[in-house]
DNA sequence: GGTATAGTCAAGTACTTGTTTAACTAAGCA
DNA sequence: TGCTTAGTTAAACAAGTACTTGACTATACC
């Protein structure tokens, strides 16, 4: 997903927004992450009770739809929410321009 | 979808819904009947540009995760938005227990 | 250096989804 | 009765997705 920040989306961005959310794991990704810290990638896949390899793959469909923002050191990564991107996509929906 | 109206969703219902806004055809469906008002399937059809067969697929899994209400009179179908389920699924995603 | 840790990538498979087409039902009307 | 309108359903196919497995990279520690 492009870094935009003005505007109003598509409604295929839209969509790719939702798609992400689209899945019970990553639903239940979003829950752990939603305290606004930071969660490294072991910690979630235990939390989920998913490979890392799983793990890999569905967060990068929430960064590549920047529902979560992604750091790496060294050997690990560690994931947060983007509120500002959820907001977006939820408001866009409920309220009329 | 289960008429529920208390308690938390778990994380297949609230995916159930974000898979049913994930695709660009059912965002500009909302984005028309986010007015409040009721439309008919023949109109909704011609708006998105769609035949009324793919109409009839993508609303029944709008209503199927109650995010739409349809009521029908005579040959005609109403589709209308359902706020509460929306304000739910983003809510709970959103806001901190 | 060797080994453990954390993560990524690629291939394969099974399942799901979006779309089109054609056949079908049911209501309203002349 | 026949024709039109509005919608539904089923079959078929292409494309996409979730998951597993195994191989691979890069960092940290002994």
């Amino acid at each position: 997903m492009a870094a935009k920040t003005k505007g109003r989306w598509n409604a295929i961005e839209q969509a790719k927004v939702f798609a992400a959310l689209a899945d019970p794991l990553r639903v239940r990704f979003m829950e752990q992450v939603s305290d606004g810290q930071e969660h490294t990638g072991t910690d979630l896949a235990a939390e989920l009770g998913i490979s890392l390899a799983l793990l890999c793959h569905h967060s990068k469909i929430l960064v590549e739809a920047d529902v979560v923002q992604k750091r790496k050191s060294a050997q690990t990564s560690y994931y947060k929410v983007r509120r500002e991107t959820l907001a977006r996509a939820f408001a866009q929906l409920t309220i009329r321009s």
